[in-house]
DNA sequence: GTACAACTAGTACGTACGTTCAACTAGGTT
DNA sequence: AACCTAGTTGAACGTACGTACTAGTTGTAC
């Protein structure tokens, strides 16, 4: 938002600020409109810039769209890595994570569901979308040797994000937490 | 395609039919394009008509995105309903659906998960996109009563497709059906 | 200071969009 | 016969789109 400190460290750095700048202004279309709302021009308006520039950054919308997914899931990985490097109990930091998708973290949520099912369409997207499942993969393993153990837990994050993005009902983190652990240990504790 | 039955049963069921044709013609795109390809426009040109006539007959986007997810949900809850009434094993035949994501079904499959998506963002889209949920949480009451086990089986199902969908690998029914007993019942017979 | 590359701005072209509208056609009714 | 209404058509409205192009501005190196 603010484009005070410009020239801080001379010129390629304002050019990468400027890209963070038109990928935060497209993550908020697509929070706001989807994925579908995400064009040029509507980009340049919300980040108060002219069209021309944003296409200086991106030629093409799918440039765009595949560094603000990238985006949205990087932050996804560095929880989820912080939850496996950390002594507490991974199970229910992820618990907490899904259940953000009903509060909060709904948006966010929304908009990596929405630009990982661009990803069925557009090949440049698919190692984006790839690495939330990747991650949480990653994550199981820590629990558990067993591949289709892992398969389905991985599967079951997702479709418990899904249902909670569309029922749009409260989620427990202890429930979740219940859930999750049931299904890759086969105990609630 | 053929319209040279239009006026077999007199004028409105003809009305019925042009329906039908419109609305098969929205899920050619759809498979084809994705959801963000349906315009009046296209889908006109898909059917052969014009683009009149398509507003003549769906006064909205909307209403033509609800027919079309409507149309392809039936179509779901028709065979999920036959696995739950006939003799066979559900599970069995169940995973062979969802299996079918990753075949010939995948067109199919892809265009219900693009207009789920959709209906996060709009709400006339949800009843249709729970449809599939509530079938499936149906059959699996036929094998347990417990309602977390249900739960954890739905979203199990429903990221099993989104797995097949986006990694686009080929599905094998039997360990499916493995994955679904064991969630469900705790064991993989 | 001059030169060059990175950056910014404004404008314009062709295309497609959703939607409206007046006119035309063809069964069905009276 | 005249009439009615659902169905159908083609043209047009204003708007927004992706993209290209030219011209200007800045920061950095020599």
């Amino acid at each position: 938002m603010t484009d005070e400190q410009d020239t801080v460290d001379g010129r390629k750095l304002r050019g990468q600020r400027r890209r963070a700048q038109i990928i935060e202004a497209t993550l908020t279309i697509v929070r706001r409109d989807g994925a579908a709302g995400v064009t040029h021009r509507t980009v340049a308006k919300e980040a108060g810039i002219t069209t021309s520039l944003t296409l200086y950054y991106f030629a093409t919308l799918d440039d765009l769209l595949v560094a603000a997914l990238t985006s949205v899931t990087n932050a996804y990985t560095r929880r989820i890595r912080q939850l496996i490097d950390t002594e507490g109990d991974p199970l229910d930091g992820l618990a907490r994570l899904i259940a953000e998708s009903a509060g909060p973290g709904r948006e966010r949520a929304l908009a990596e569901r929405e630009l990982s099912t661009l990803a069925a369409r557009r090949p440049a997207l698919r190692p984006a979308a790839r690495s939330w499942r990747d991650n949480v993969a990653e994550l199981a393993q820590t629990q558990t040797d067993d591949p289709d153990a892992i398969e389905a837990f991985v599967a079951l994050c997702d479709g418990l994000c899904a249902a909670i993005l569309l029922d749009d009902h409260d989620a427990d983190p202890d429930h979740i937490r219940a859930v999750l652990s049931k299904a890759l240990l086969g105990t609630n504790r």
